[in-house]
DNA sequence: AGATTCCCTTGATCTGTATCAAAGGTCCGT
DNA sequence: ACGGACCTTTGATACAGATCAAGGGAATCT
């Protein structure tokens, strides 16, 4: 289960940069390429490192022992995600599509954060948008409709990664209802409702790659 | 709708002390009283203190336009809460009961923590349960049943503050409902449901003395 | 102590979303 | 190009939980 069918060291390079925000820090630092669907970490597993998103997109998600799954983030490009204050992950990450990770041990991140005020401080500041993210989650997750959710979402990442007016979801219909606490068949349903209306468009013969027709609309659906 | 009526300077007290596990820090402390149903602070607000539960209870919450509303935690005796990053709080807060706090300047606690590696790590655990909480809690609003998320809470609660096996919640049935994403007639069924498998027993003539009888049933249900 | 307000439960009914089902469509490997 | 796995939509139906409604307690105030 947790056997990482790309875990080839032979794919790795070492070399010093910086990790987002963190400039200021010294870590050792690596690239690493996982195949769509590969699991990058497992949830209860030692967080050994902290990774950010050079190419692709990544989930991060808790099962229930049942099956039930609640996908708490996506990850884009130039997302940092697996940080941990903890000795454990506390979700399961996988690669939506192939994607490209550049990953920092924890300790010598850690290390360098003990001395240096600012990197402690960047550390917190990241640990605060998640918190803030997932605040804001719990309000749509407890009380937005299933309409109200999807609009939500597609305003995030409209956000997030809308290049020149398209949005190249890489999820599909699942991970989304898997992220809005809803089925995929209410999720596409409130796609269809949303393109009916002429708020959305979808562009070429695929369904992920939706244009915003009208934005403020969709704001106004988004309580 | 800001207005505080507690807020008379005659109760407050300086002194210094600890707030939770901030026990290097040198901070401006004071004790503050609060009446039932009374607003601490206000989402959106400057977030100029952080506060530390002595006796009472509070509920975080925000709110949907139309009134809608999603408790994001309850403060028990001993909590933190109040505590940001950026300038701002990001919820309501209330008192549930009558409720004395102990509050610190946010300022003064981030220049102590720009000196004081041991403060900036606490300041970092404490963000980090709030954001484990939250974590668990997306899972629960987005993908567990009515009864799931009853018996879910009243495991929080049964840790967070049961005194000799008797749990005396502080809040209503509604408080209950807005924390776990339900109305308050499915919070009150389902505790209804509980007592009839003889898994809870209420206690005296009120409703919210609740004793667990049977904790490894109640475990079984939150799956 | 009586009155007012709030709180909790329980029943009846409704409804938003889940579930079940089926049919194209799209992507991928051969 | 072809076959198969996956993905998405759409329709029909079911159901968990919401809403509507009412009555009995419990806490609070005067």
């Amino acid at each position: 289960m947790f056997v990482n069918v790309n875990a080839n060291p032979a794919n790795r390079q070492k070399f010093t940069g910086e990790l987002g925000g963190l400039t200021r820090a010294e870590v050792i630092l690596s690239e690493f390429k996982y195949n769509r669907g590969a699991e990058i970490f497992g949830e209860a597993e030692p967080a050994e490192y902290v990774y950010q998103v050079i190419d692709g997109a990544v989930r991060s998600y808790k099962l229930l022992s049942d099956g039930r799954r609640q996908i708490g983030a996506f990850h884009l490009v130039g997302d940092i995600f697996g940080l941990e204050n903890g000795p454990v992950h506390r979700f399961t990450a996988e690669a939506i599509i192939d994607t490209t990770v550049r990953l920092a041990k924890r300790v010598s991140l850690e290390h360098v954060a003990e001395t240096d005020a600012l990197v402690a401080r960047d550390l917190l500041s990241m640990t605060t948008s998640n918190l803030q993210h997932a605040e804001d989650h719990m309000l749509l997750l407890g009380r937005k409709t299933s309409l109200e959710r999807v609009a939500a979402f597609l305003l995030e990442m409209d956000r997030r990664l809308s290049a020149a007016g398209v949005m190249a979801l890489p999820m599909n219909r699942r991970d989304i209802a898997d992220y809005l606490g809803l089925t995929l068949e209410t999720v596409s349903r409130a796609l269809s409702c949303l393109h009916g209306k002429g708020i959305l468009g979808f562009l070429g013969q695929t369904q992920r790659q939706i244009i915003l027709l009208d934005r403020p609309g969709l704001a106004r659906l988004d309580l």
